[in-house]
DNA sequence: TTGAGTGCAAAACGTTTGCATATAC
DNA sequence: GTATATGCAAACGTTTTGCACTCAA
């Protein structure tokens, strides 16, 4: 278990640009992101620190959809929809009551302990749907 | 759009090494499995074989997990449990009404069109649970 | 002062792809 | 016979890691 715990400004940029972006952002995205204004921040530190992040409580790992894993600073429970073309993530506006009781109703296992619940839909986007129709 | 389509002995032995494993096997295993008996078949024909079949829908892409894609023959819609720490995947058995009614109760949005539904649940299992104890 | 966290670069990992060959139809 | 699917190996994009150095506490 980790004991002391620094407040590094690459920390805060990264919780920073999440909020910005509002895009589910994976880490490529928050390091482009970042890098424009603080160029000498590294890849691993952004890797290393939203992973941690996320075992800490402090960002959401919503998943990893078309090969990155991506986050959201939307700590609140709720469900996604993630475009299969372009890759776009949506918040997802179900039933609020429905998702929160999913947990409760399973079935209670000795086989594991539940800690998350991660709802997610796939699809196409209306943008990429028209685009399908052109062609 | 593929117009024509061969039955390749690849393609069965891939259906039998999932059914056989029965743990929610990623590509990786599928191919170590029938390379035990046939050492000839290639790890790109057994990646092809197992995103196009999610796609005509004969397997379940039920999501990446530590890194991997997991793919599940039972096509019947539930959920599963996946542990953080060995990466075991269980069916989980919730209320099916419950699961089966999700996707009809979201909120109706002309920004995407559904085509499938991911539940996942994270945590612990009790092997591991009990591992992390003694320690 | 000191060790947790960084930057950097190399490597690991899962996955995709190009191409010549084999084979299902 | 023909074009789809295969085997192989190289390449790809994401993520992890080792190490010397920096800086928050």
């Amino acid at each position: 278990m980790r004991l002391i715990k620094r407040n590094t400004i690459q920390k805060k940029w990264i919780l920073e640009a999440i909020k910005e972006l509002n895009t589910h952002a994976a880490a490529e995205e928050v390091y482009d992101f970042i890098a424009k204004s603080n160029p000498t921040i590294s890849k691993g530190t952004v890797y290393r620190n939203m992973s941690q992040m996320a075992k800490d409580g402090e960002l959401l790992n919503i998943g990893s959809f078309l090969g990155a894993t991506h986050y959201d600073h939307n700590l609140h429970e709720h469900a996604h929809f993630v475009c299969n073309v372009c890759g776009m993530i949506f918040d997802v506006e179900c039933d609020e009551n429905l998702l929160g009781s999913l947990k409760d109703t399973i079935v209670v296992s000795d086989e594991y302990k539940i800690s998350s619940c991660n709802v997610s839909f796939g699809g196409v986007c209306a943008k990429c749907g028209l685009k399908r129709e052109t062609i």
